[in-house]
DNA sequence: GCCAACGTTGGC
DNA sequence: GCCAACGTTGGC
């Protein structure tokens, strides 16, 4: 089992949006960015667990658990022309993008905010992709040494 | 709103 | 294949 980050701007979509759905699922869609797509597609798996992150909000931060709740699969949003994902040179016969489901497992006691996760850049959280400059895919790999770590902060 | 970082596009 | 222009992300 692996360990993610994923982030999302709240106003878009946030971690209550996402324990409001029919069975607190949604379907990741919108990934069109090829590295976030290559792990999404070749390393996410069905049980790898999920830091849920809110950017581009007053206090960007951990902000809750999700897991990953399907296999990989192509998105649809890439074909359909009438989505703000659409992709005219995604060809359904050898999908360009991908998506998996998200499922939500519970909100944190209180917020890991970016602010608290640098103090350790230099420590135990070093090398920690979402803290390296310049940083901006939405999904980035958490080892399972930070993910205790950064769990054991709650 | 600003701006740094960085990915993508497209002319050549 | 190079690289300038442009668009997006996301912290601040």
């Amino acid at each position: 089992m692996r360990h993610w980050l994923m982030k999302s701007e709240p106003e878009i979509f946030s971690l209550d949006d996402l324990a409001a759905r029919p069975g607190q699922i949604e379907p990741w869609d919108g990934v069109r960015n090829y590295q976030a797509r290559n792990m999404l597609r070749d390393e996410m798996r069905p049980g790898d667990q999920v830091f849920f992150y809110h950017s581009n909000c007053t206090v960007p931060g951990i902000v809750g658990i999700a897991e990953i709740a399907s296999e990989p699969r192509p998105d649809p949003t890439a074909f359909d022309p009438e989505s703000r994902y659409y992709d005219p040179k995604s060809d359904p016969a050898s999908p360009r993008w991908y998506l998996v489901d998200v499922r939500y497992i519970r909100h944190l006691r209180r917020v890991i905010s970016l602010a608290e996760l640098k103090t350790y850049a230099t420590g135990a959280l070093e090398g920690l992709p979402l803290l390296r400059r310049g940083n901006r895919l939405s999904i980035l790999p958490v080892t399972p040494e930070q993910w205790a770590f950064i769990g054991a902060l709650e």
